[in-house]
Formats: C-alpha cells, sequence, structure tokens
RNA sequence: GCGGACGUGGCGAAACUGGUAGACGCAAGGGACUUAAAAUCCCUCGGCCUUUGGUCAUACGGGUUCGACUCCCGUCGUCCGCACCA
C-alpha cells in the first residue's frame, strides 16, 4: 500500500500555482448567474499577517469556495487599508518614506495571504493610499459637500497630545486615545465634519431589518445612536441684576415629573454661566475646576455632585409663583440636550444627590405600585421606575405614560413670548463625524482656502490632490503644514494666492466604501459604476472582528447612504446583509522567574498525576531548564511574546493544518485557543485522510462507474453515512458553523476507515466500489472548501482531470438517509431506560405494546400501574407510571 | 450604575423547535507492531456504588412539564458594550 507521506510544503504552492494560472477565482462583471459577495475586513499591511487574519480569511474562504461549489458567481475580493499612523510613526524611526513602508508591507503580506491558498480574486486588488482610489474619495468628499452633508464648524474636538492630532469621539475610549493611549485634551478647532446625525432616525430603524446581523452588534449601534424622546422646555426667569437673559431652555425625558421639580441647573460651558461669570470670580473659579475634573471612568464614577447657585430663579411653568433656584452644575453636559435641565431629585438618582448635598429636599411625584401614595418617601435612592403619579394637581392618578402626554401637551399649547413654552423633540447621543487628522499619511481633503472666497471645494478635474511626496518626519504636527510648497496654490475661484486644506481625512473615511470600490475597481472616471453596484452589493456576508461593531460599521452605514444621496449608489441601503463577528486567537502565556515574558518555543512542558485530581501541567524553560509560570490565556501579542506566527506554521505543517486548526475547535464567534497539540492533531488528520483516500483510491470503481442495481446492506449503510455527513456539512457550512462541519468530517472518515477494515476478502463487490467511489469524491469535495490544496492532490489521486475547486457541489440523496426502522429510547417517568427498534410505519398501539413488553421497562415499572405512554414521532417513547 | 452575553468531563466542545447529556477532537492511561523510537492501529477515559445493573451529575436554589443544558423566577460568578445622555 502506499505509506506516501502527503508534502504539503510541495503540494501547496504546486495548486496555487495552477488556480493562478488558469484564473479559477477571477470573477467578471457580466455573469447572469446568482451572485453571492463575500468579504472579510481588510486588513492594515503592517508588515506580517498574523493568526487573526489567518481564522477570518479562512472562515471568509470556506463560504467563498463552498458559494463557488454551489453554482453561485462569487464576488471575494482583497485589499489594502493603507493609510494610518503606523506608516508615520515608522518612517520617523526608520528614516523611511510611509509610501514605501507601506507598499514593502502590502507586497510581503501579499505573499503571505497567497501561501493560505484563499480563493481570492487579486486582480480587483486595491489599496486605499493609492491616488487611484483616494481621488475618488475625494471626489466623494465633494459631491456630498454639494449635497449637504459636510459641514465645517468650529467645535471642541478630543486632542490627542501624544499623536498630535484630533480624534472622534468614538476614538476616545475612558479619555485617552484608541490609539496612543495617551489622556485626551478638549481643544477648539475648525473642522470638518460628515453629518451622520442626518442619518441618525434611518440608522436606527433599519436596525430592525438586518436579520442577519448578531443581535449584539444591533443594540450596540442602538445605544450609540442613542435615541431619546422628550421635550424642550422653556423655563421664565425671574428680572435679576446677573442678566439680561429672560429664560432658560431645559431637555428633559420626563415632563411628568415637573411638579417634583426643585431646581434648575445649567451645564458650565454653557453661555449663561459664562456671561455670569465674568462679573462672578466666584463662579469663574468653579467653571475651571470643573474644566479639570477628568473624563476617566473612575473620576466620572467618584466625582462628587458640585453646583454653584447663581442666585437667578426660574418660574415654574405650571405655576408663576413657585420659583427655582438656578445652579451651575459640574454634572450637567453641554453637549447633549440644550446644556440645561430642569432637577427631579426623587425620580433621578443624579438629581436626588445633588439635591441632598445642596439641601434642596425631594418631592415623590410617582408612587411605585404596592407603595402608600401617603406615606411614601424617597431619601437616598430614586425612584426611576414606572407608577402612578401623586402630588402632581392635575396630573394626580394618571400613569407616567398618560402624564407625560397630559404636561406635553399643555406646554405645547401654552405660549412662552409668543411662542410655545414646550416643544416636543427626539434627541440622539450620536454627534456628527468630525474627520480632519493633521496627519501626513491620509487622504487630504480636497478644498482651498481662500482669503476672499473662503473654502473652495478643489474642482473636480483637478483631482486627485496628491500627497506631496518630498517630506520630513522629525518634528510632531502636520508634516503636510510644514511643507515649503504643496499648500501654495492659486484659488480656483478668483486665482487669488490661496492656501490647500493640511488636513487629512480620517483613516475610517477610507474604509467606509471600499467594498463598493471592489465591485468595479478599474472604473478610473468615478467611483463607482452604479449598474455594478446594483449586481454585487449588499455584502452577502461580511466577517470581521467585534472591535468594529460601532465605528467602521456605522461609518459604512452611514457611506452608503450618502453615496446613494450623490448618486453613486443606486437603490440600496444597507451595505452588508450578513454580518459575522469572529472570535480572537488566544494564547497561553508564559513568564520567567524574573518577570520576562517567554515565547510558545521557548517553553516544554511536564505531566504529573494526583490521583482523582487529574494531571497537573508545568512549564519549563527549554534552555535553562528553571520553571516556567503558566499565564492566563490572552489575546496574542507581541509584548506577551504569546504569539504564533503564520508562517512558521505555513512552513511547518501546510496551509491546510493552519486553516483546518482555527476551523476545527471552537465555535467561529468564540476566542480560539491556539495550542501546539491542537495544530498537531490537525497535521494528523491531514495525514489519515490523505492516506484514507489513498486507500479508497485503491478500492474505488472508476470514475463515472454507475451503482449495480442491487446494493448491499453494507453499501447502503455506507452510503447513508455519506449522505447524512454531507447534510450536516451542508447546514453547518450556511451557518459557518465550522466546528461541527470538521467534527462531521472526523466522523465519517471514522466510518468510512471501518468499513474499509471490515471489507477483508479479495473480490470486493461492485456496489461496494460504487459505493467507496462516491463516499471518496463527496469526502474530498466536503473538504475541499476547507483544506483546498489536499483536496485537489486527493482528487487528482482519485482519478479525476479537473480541479476540485472548480467542481460541483454533491447533491445529497436525502432519501438515502432514511432508515425503515426507527431506534427509540425509551424512558419511564423520563428516565432513559431501554431502547427499541420498531418498523418505521409501525402504529402507536403497536410502539406502546413493544415498550411495554421490553424487560428493564418492566423492571422499571415494577408492578405499577401505566398512567399514560407518550409517544413523540421519531423521537422518545415515555412511559409515565 | 445601565444594557447584553455566557457558565456542560482534565481541556476545546456537541446536544435540532423542550425529547437518549458529553458527538467530534485534544490531553492522559493501557495494549499491539518495533532492537528502539517515531508513525500507525486497538482498548479505557464525568463522579460514586453492591458494576449484564444502579445512582448522582449541565454554576447554585426553586418552578413549569410526562420529560429541562434548553423555558420561567431568584442567587453567585465570568466576560463584553455604554457610562453623569436629563
Amino acid at each position: 500500500m502506499d505509506s506516501e507521506r502527503y508534502n504539503a510544503r510541495e503540494v501547496e504552492p504546486k495548486w496555487q500555482r495552477i488556480w493562478e494560472d488558469r484564473q479559477i477565482f477571477r470573477t467578471g462583471n457580466d455573469e447572469s448567474r446568482p451572485k453571492y459577495y463575500v468579504l472579510e475586513m481588510f486588513p492594515y499591511p503592517s508588515g506580517r499577517i498574523h493568526m487573526g487574519h489567518v481564522r477570518n480569511y479562512t472562515m471568509g474562504d470556506v463560504i467563498a469556495r463552498y458559494k463557488r461549489a454551489r453554482g453561485f458567481d462569487v464576488l471575494h475580493p482583497m485589499g489594502w487599508d493603507a493609510f494610518g499612523m503606523p506608516a508615520e510613526n515608522a518612517a520617523w524611526h526608520n528614516k523611511s518614506h510611509p509610501a514605501d513602508w507601506t507598499y514593502a508591507n502590502i507586497a510581503s503580506m501579499r505573499t503571505q495571504l497567497k501561501a493560505m491558498g484563499l480563493s481570492l480574486d487579486w486582480s480587483r486588488e486595491i489599496a486605499t493610499c493609492d491616488p487611484g482610489y483616494y481621488k475618488h474619495q475625494q471626489r466623494l468628499f465633494l459631491d456630498f459637500l454639494k449635497a449637504g452633508l459636510v459641514v465645517r464648524k468650529k467645535s471642541k474636538v478630543n486632542w490627542d497630545p501624544l499623536d498630535h492630532t484630533v480624534l472622534a469621539n468614538e476614538q476616545v475610549i475612558d479619555g485617552r486615545g484608541w490609539r496612543s493611549g495617551a489622556l485626551v485634551e478638549q481643544r477648539e478647532l475648525t473642522q470638518w465634519f460628515f453629518k451622520i446625525t442626518d442619518f441618525a432616525e434611518d440608522l436606527l430603524r433599519s436596525l430592525d431589518d438586518m436579520p442577519r446581523w448578531p443581535e449584539k452588534v444591533r443594540l450596540m449601534q442602538a445605544n450609540w445612536i442613542g435615541r431619546s424622546e422628550g421635550l424642550s422646555l422653556r423655563f421664565e426667569l425671574e428680572p435679576a441684576p446677573q442678566t439680561t437673559a429672560r429664560e432658560i431652555e431645559v431637555y428633559t425625558t420626563r415632563p411628568d415629573t415637573l411638579f417634583g421639580a426643585k431646581f434648575l441647573a445649567i451645564a458650565a460651558d454653557h453661555p449663561l454661566a459664562g456671561e455670569i461669570a465674568r462679573k462672578d470670580p466666584e463662579l469663574a473659579a468653579f467653571i475651571a475646576e470643573c474644566h479639570h475634573g477628568g473624563t476617566s471612568a473612575e473620576a466620572i464614577e467618584t466625582a462628587e455632585k458640585k453646583g454653584y447657585d447663581t442666585g437667578l430663579k426660574a418660574r415654574h411653568p405650571f405655576d408663576p409663583d413657585w420659583h427655582l433656584p438656578v445652579y451651575v452644575a459640574n454634572f450637567v453636559l453641554m453637549d447633549y440636550g440644550t446644556g440645561a435641565i430642569f432637577g427631579c431629585p426623587a425620580h433621578d438618582q443624579r438629581d436626588l444627590d445633588f439635591a441632598n448635598a445642596y439641601g434642596l429636599g425631594n418631592t415623590p411625584v410617582v408612587c411605585p405600585p404596592g407603595e402608600d401614595p401617603s406615606t411614601f418617601t424617597i431619601e437616598t435612592i430614586a425612584y426611576e421606575g414606572d407608577g402612578m403619579l401623586i402630588h402632581s394637581h392635575f396630573l394626580d392618578g394618571m400613569t407616567m405614560k398618560d402624564a407625560k402626554e397630559e404636561a406635553a401637551k399643555r406646554l405645547e399649547s401654552k405660549l412662552l413670548g409668543n411662542r410655545p413654552q414646550g416643544r416636543r423633540e427626539v434627541r440622539y447621543r450620536l454627534r456628527d463625524w468630525g474627520i480632519s487628522r493633521q496627519r501626513y499619511w491620509g487622504c487630504p481633503i480636497p478644498v482651498i482656502h481662500c482669503a476672499v472666497c473662503g473654502a473652495v471645494p478643489v474642482p473636480a478635474s483637478d483631482l486627485p490632490v496628491e500627497l506631496p511626496r518630498d517630506m520630513s518626519f522629525d518634528e510632531p504636527g502636520n508634516p503636510l503644514d510644514r511643507h515649503p510648497t504643496w499648500k501654495h496654490v492659486a484659488c480656483p475661484a478668483c486665482g487669488a494666492p490661496a492656501l490647500r486644506e493640511t488636513d487629512t481625512m480620517d483613516t475610517f473615511v477610507d474604509s467606509s466604501w471600499y467594498f463598493v470600490r471592489f465591485t468595479d475597481p478599474w472604473n478610473t472616471a468615478a467611483p463607482t459604476t452604479p449598474s455594478v453596484v446594483e449586481k454585487w452589493l449588499p455584502v452577502d456576508q461580511y466577517i470581521g472582528g467585534i472591535e468594529h461593531a460601532i465605528l467602521h460599521l456605522l461609518y459604512a452605514r452611514f457611506f452608503t447612504r450618502a453615496m446613494q444621496a450623490t448618486g453613486h449608489v443606486g437603490v440600496l441601503k444597507e451595505p452588508f446583509a450578513g454580518l459575522f463577528t469572529q472570535g480572537m486567537v488566544v494564547h497561553e502565556t508564559y513568564r520567567a522567574k524574573d518577570g520576562a515574558w517567554l515565547y510558545p518555543a521557548e517553553v516544554r512542558f511536564d505531566y504529573e498525576f494526583h490521583g482523582s485530581l487529574g494531571p497537573s501541567r508545568r512549564a519549563f524553560r527549554i534552555d535553562s531548564g528553571e520553571e516556567v509560570a503558566i499565564g492566563a490565556i490572552e489575546k496574542m501579542s507581541k509584548s506577551k511574546k504569546n504569539t504564533v506566527d503564520p508562517d512558521d506554521i505555513i512552513s511547518a505543517y501546510g496551509a491546510d493544518t493552519a486553516r483546518w486548526f482555527v476551523l476545527s475547535d471552537s465555535p467561529p464567534e468564540r476566542d480560539v485557543i491556539w495550542t501546539e497539540d491542537g495544530v498537531q492533531g490537525a497535521a494528523k488528520f491531514v495525514q489519515r485522510l490523505w492516506r484514507l483516500m489513498g486507500e479508497l483510491a485503491g478500492l474505488a470503481a472508476p470514475v463515472g462507474t454507475p451503482f449495480p442495481g442491487d446494493m448491499s446492506a453494507e453499501a447502503a449503510a455506507i452510503r447513508r453515512a455519506v449522505h447524512m455527513s454531507l447534510i450536516k456539512v451542508e447546514e453547518d457550512i450556511a451557518r459557518l458553523r465550522f466546528n461541527r462541519a470538521v467534527a462531521q468530517i472526523h466522523d465519517l472518515a471514522n466510518k468510512l476507515s471501518a468499513a474499509i477494515g471490515a471489507i477483508e476478502s479479495e473480490n470486493i463487490g461492485a456496489d461496494i466500489r460504487a459505493t467507496f467511489r462516491e463516499a471518496a469524491d463527496i469526502m474530498v469535495l466536503m473538504v475541499a472548501p476547507m483544506m483546498p490544496h489536499l483536496a485537489e492532490e486527493c482528487w487528482a489521486a482519485l482519478g479525476h482531470a479537473d480541479l476540485a475547486a472548480g467542481a460541483e457541489w454533491p447533491i445529497a440523496e436525502r432519501a438515502l438517509v432514511v432508515e425503515d426502522t426507527i431506534a427509540y429510547p425509551v424512558q419511564v417517568n423520563g428516565r432513559k431506560r431501554a431502547d427499541l427498534v420498531v418498523a418505521r410505519d409501525a402504529g402507536n398501539a403497536a410502539i406502546e405494546a413493544a415498550a411495554l413488553a421490553l424487560e428493564p421497562v418492566r423492571r422499571a415499572l415494577d408492578g405499577k400501574p401505566v398512567k399514560k405512554i407518550i409517544i413523540v414521532p421519531q423521537r422518545i417513547v415515555n412511559v409515565v407510571a
């Protein structure tokens, strides 16, 4: 028998070359087969792929190859998210140019990806740093500008003092820059914004219509958009010397609690606070103090509620003689609502904390169910739930909902200064997307600033505004701004000397439309070809990390809408019909006595036994023998040295082994633990499958042999197992449950090995030979999406002249898996006691009689009378005694 | 604080719509082959007991049901997101 080992190192490049020569993964734009667009989030070209990429791209590739086999016209492209700060940092450290650094990284990562055997259409490759790409992005910017979707406004921005750049709110995590980790400062700058808030309602509402997105992601986006329905309400101020202002506008979602109001509070940044502070140094000092408060989670958590009494008095809207004090308070935010609130201590914890600190008291106006309104009081814990209105005049006895409605209605029809005093309003937490970045390595914003004409768009014919090549990166700040000539241009409108915008776009802009560009990357005249976009979008299956649940995915959803509004996309709205967020690749950490982290390759393991406690595992340094602490299993990171380089795995075991392993152990949405044992297990299975297919090739009938008329029971049983596996693997791949598909294939391999073992005679029947032919072919085609190289090699060994990658998916014969007997587990009082095999068409009476006749059932019944017998067809029999 | 997810052998896990808990794999132990090793093949592998059987067991405590890993209530723990959003 052929005992040759499968040599992935030789075989894999061979098939990769053949695939490439025959261009079988090229996708045209004018086929009529049903389309399927698979996309994995494109990588940042850091220089090396990591295991996370391997997992991500393998999953997408399995789907792409499977869908191709099922007759779909599959689009599966790849590109590079190539702008961003690491290139500039590298330029600064190594004196290399960001473009050179980036393109060199792309070249080496492309080689690595190709070694994985991914079925990608490389003819559509794009890099966002390529002028041929960002030219179109600038065009989109200008079209958005014309459509009113871009605005320039002065605003307070999050300034990252380490990266010298502006960050979007989404990029500030716990008060720190998402990349640098530096404490973010507030600065006032004039910035370009995309008006994502114009689409807030639609972005929120459409989430309900995205069944193939994880619930978790939709929820995160909904929370982020943060819709609230409330009332804008103006309080009249008593005349006072501090200010000429006659009113304060607050925003509230709880107009039902107006009769519980004890104070008004405005933000430290509120214009009125600023006005009063000019004449009131004590208030000025208080405002300054508010600004110094940290924005970190801990700082907010522990921050005391503090306020400053302005001395102003506001009139209660339902009782002009009722005056409320007006405070400046540290817990009121200027950038939400109107920057002012009314405080109802009994029903808002923050207000209660504040009221208790300043002795303002509280009046409960909502009585929880089951409480006695006459005795219900609030001390230190506010009641924020539903209930019945009390102490509230005309609202008394109403539910919260009715009271909100009634209060809103009255305030809408009540006039203050010729305008309704209250106005219903929907507010969002979502802010406009600030895209200006003070960096070199990004897409230039195509605008020229003219002293006379203002901000003038660069004419479309002048695009792209290209980044200058001759740069220096030895100082902090924006290199483009320091360039001696680049920014000096003539105003396109009046011809006078003018200055280019030197800010570049947030790199999230680049990734907000790349999936659209992939549909027709050859169009040099326009960003998209709408008819082609129509054909391919939406992406049928998008796969990437959960870390992009909010930022990237929300921006891309916005962009699709904005592109639709500007005619670059047709009727489509949602870019990603199906979203899958895969888990991370994690690994144990190892730490020496001196605290140094060690690579997995520097450690060996021993097992010790402690009786029933099970084995314990210890780790030792290979070089010194010193014992090493086995640490937590964590996301692979260079700093903790718990990384495994895909290149090493591929050269040691082959791409198929790596692919098989990342698919096999854990459900794809969960983290997978990378272990050396696991990889070896995968490698062993590669060899085992190769041997098994070799054995079957020797026993199987030639390709194309029909089944004989007479099939033995053995042959029928094998066919049943094969087709059962096929059905399950189809279901599992369709639902992205790759770990189950892997288990199923293992199982079938076990069964086929057993079948071969059971057949020892020299003269194997024609039925068995034909069955083995079918079994081997189906097995190989099922494995092909996951281990494509091994599949090709087996396919050829099995006598096929064509490519497995081009073969059609086998047709599962469902009739085969139906058995003519059914094995029922028989329970007595819900506890399994016996098995019962009956004919498929046996009636209930026959099943009951047979079940009661079983010896273990009689024993379990122990003479007790049977109350009833439950028979669930095809499932179970339960005898209730 | 608010919202969400999760909790099953030594480990990763599986279990369909409420129907045989632990498929499949890893690790481990025993055996075969071998001068030896690797590779390969076979057997065992949740706990306990009086072991052709019984009993307990899906974080813990209750409930619904003929039947619960699955549904409901409560407790504990872990992880994730948001966070003074009025």
